[in-house]
DNA sequence: TCCTAAGCGAGACGGTACGTCAAGTCTTCTG
DNA sequence: CAGAAGACTTGACGTACCGTCTCGCTTAGGA
C-alpha cells in the first residue's frame, strides 16, 4: 500500500530520452544528464531501468519517439506498393534525426542483443509481417513464382534500410527502384 | 635523433585489442584496462591513438584481427562463386567470436560515422569490387542481363550480412540458397 | 478518536537502539537500519524523534540502556565511599559494551553539546550531588576543609572516569587509589 | 618514477580542513565539499586518505590547526607554574574555534580510537611529561610528597581540559583555582 | 663518445559519471 | 488518525576511467 509509482516520472524520463535522440546524443547521453534534464532524481531512474538501452527500449515501445513511420498500403499493384514504401523509408531516413535514432538502435542492438531481438520484432516485425502477407497475396494472383521465399525477401528490404541507416547512406530513388525491381525480376512468375 | 617509436608497444596494443574483441568486449572495454593488458604506458596509447575506435581499425588493417576471412574465387559458373563465397560467410558467422568482432564493427560504425566508412570502404571494399566484378564478366559472358546493377546487388548481399549479424542470427544455408538464387533470377538474361 | 501512538513501536525503536548500542555501532547506526531492525516505518520515527540522538537519549532515559550502574551508598567512612564507587565505575569500563555505550555518550555529547548537556545532567547529575552531598557531610563531621570545592571535587571524577572511557583505558584499581587518595589528601582537615 | 606527489595538493586539502574546523563544521564537513575547498579532486583525497578522521590527523600533526597552546614555563614555584598553564588552557578554551576543535578531536577519538590515540599521545603526551617533570623537579626539592603520582595528577589536569571542552564549559579562573590548590594540598610534602 | 631529443613506464592530477546508500518528505492504503 | 510500505528528491559516498601532466630512465642518431 505504498505510494505508487509516479507515471509523471516516467514519462518525464521517456520525454528527455526522446530529446535526446532527436539530437542524436544517445551515446554521450549519461544517466546523470538525463535525470537533470527529465527532472528526476537520478535514483529513480536507477529504481526503475537498468541501463540507458532499457530506456530507450521502454521510450520506444512506448510511442515516444517516431518509430517505424512509413504507411503500408495495399493496392492491386505489387511492385507499386512496395515501391511507395521503400521509397517512404528512403525519404525517411533523409532527415537527419531519424537517421540518428536509427543508429542508435543499431548501437543499441550490437550492444545488447536481446533488446535488439525486442526492438527488431516490435519494429521490423509488422513490417515483416506486411511483406510477407502482401507477396502471398501476389502469389496467390499469380504474380509470383510459388517457390518465392517471402520472408528472405522481406528480410531483405529491411537489411538493406538497416544498412544504409548504419552507413549514413539514405536510399535513393534510383537505388530504390534497382532494388525493389531487381527483387521483382527475381520473384516474378515466370 | 630522438627514439624511434616502439614497434613492440605498438603491436602489444593491438594484440591487446585482438584478444578483448575475441572476448566480445569492445564496448566495455577501457582504455586503462587495455593499456594494463598491453603492459603498455596509458600515455603510449594517447600518444598514437585518438580512440579506441582508431586502435579496432588500425588492428583490423594490420591483420590482427582475423577480418574478411571468406575466400573469393573465381570460377566458371556465378551462381557457384557467389553461392561459395555467401556460403563462406554464413559459417564465419557461426563462430561466437566472429559474430562479436562484426557487432563491433557495426557499433563503431554507428558510433562514429567517418570511421564506420573508413572500416567499410577497407573491408567491404574489396568484396564489392569483386563481387561487381565477378557479374560483370557474367554479363560479359551474356549471362546477366545488361541493365542489371551490379553495385546494388553487391550492396545487398553485404547488407544481409551486417544485417544477419547484427540481430546475431548467422546466415543458414537455406536462407544463403533463397538468397543467392533469387537475386540470380533477378539478374538472369531473359 | 484518533489512533493513539503505539508503544509497541516506541519500544521496538528503543530496544533496536539498545541493541546497536550493545554492539558499539551507534556511529555507523542509520536511521532506516534501525527502522527495519525494529520492524517499524521509517516515518514512525521521524514522526516521534528528530533525530538518532534522541532516540539514545530517550532509550537511555527510559531505562532501556543500562544506565549509571554503580551504586552509591553512604557508610561513615568518606574515603570508603568514594573508593567503592569509583572503583565500581572502573569495572564498569571493563566491559566492552560499556565502554561502547560511553563512547557513543561523547560523540553524542561533542556533536550536539544541548543534548549532551541535557544527557549529562540526567546522569552524571544525581552522581554530581552525591558526590557533594557525601562531602559536605563529612565537612559537617570535621573530616573537610571547610573551604574544600565538593562540586569541583565531584567534577573531576567524572572527567576522569570520561576520559577514561574517551581513551578507552578503563581506571584500574592503582589509578583508582591514587586519584581517591590523592583527592581526599587535598581536601582533609588539616 | 612516476609524477611525485603534489605537495601543493596536500597542503590544500589540509588548509581547507583547518578552515572547516575553524567554523567548528567538521562533523558536517563533506569529502566532496572539502575537496571542492581546497580545489583539489575527490580522487585525490581518497587516494591519500582514508578518511575524514585522518586528514584532521594529519592537519594537526602537521601544524596546520593550532594545536597545543598553552607554554609550559618552568619557574622555581610550582604552584604558579601549573596555575599559568592551567589558566592559560582556560583561557584557550575560551575562543568558539579553539572549543570546536577541541570537540572535533574528541569526536575522532570517540569514532576512531586508535587514531585518538595517536592523537593524545601527540598532543597531550608532551603536556603530560612536561608536568611530570616538573611535578619530580618540585619532589626532589622537597615540596611533594615521594609518593606522589606525578603521572596520576597530570591525567587530571587533561582530564578537566578534555572533560570542560566537551561540555561546552571552559574552565574558569575560580574553577582553575581550586582544582590546582586542591591537587597541590594534595601531594604537597606533609 | 658523448649529447640530446623523443619514446616509454609509471602513475598523480583535475574531472565526469558511475551506481549505491541514506537522509528526510510525501503519498497511499489498512486497521 | 497511526502506522506499514515504499516512492520521491537530495546529496554524499567511494570507484572507475577519462585525457593531461610530469617524472626518471632508455635509446637512438648527429655532433
Amino acid at each position: 500500500m505504498p505510494r505508487p509509482r509516479s507515471e509523471h516520472a516516467r514519462r518525464s524520463v521517456l520525454a528527455a530520452m526522446r530529446r535526446a535522440i532527436a539530437e542524436g546524443a544517445f551515446e554521450s547521453l549519461s544517466i546523470e544528464g538525463l535525470a537533470a534534464d527529465a527532472g528526476v532524481a537520478k535514483q529513480t531512474i536507477y529504481r526503475w531501468w537498468p541501463n540507458k538501452a532499457a530506456i530507450l527500449g521502454e521510450a520506444m515501445l512506448d510511442g515516444e519517439i517516431p518509430g517505424n513511420p512509413p504507411a503500408l498500403a495495399v493496392t492491386a499493384d505489387l511492385a507499386a506498393d512496395l515501391h511507395a514504401w521503400f521509397d517512404a523509408v528512403g525519404s525517411y531516413q533523409l532527415r537527419e534525426e531519424n537517421l540518428a535514432l536509427a543508429r542508435a538502435l543499431i548501437a543499441v542492438t550490437a550492444a545488447d542483443p536481446a533488446l535488439g531481438a525486442a526492438l527488431n520484432e516490435r519494429f521490423a516485425g509488422p513490417v515483416l509481417d506486411w511483406i510477407v502477407r502482401r507477396i502471398d497475396l501476389a502469389r496467390t494472383a499469380g504474380e509470383v513464382r510459388a517457390d518465392a521465399d517471402a520472408a528472405a525477401i522481406a528480410d531483405q528490404f529491411l537489411a538493406m534500410a538497416s544498412y544504409a541507416a548504419l552507413l549514413g547512406r539514405p536510399l535513393g530513388p534510383e537505388r530504390v527502384e534497382s532494388i525493389v525491381s531487381g527483387v521483382l525480376w527475381g520473384i516474378a512468375a515466370r
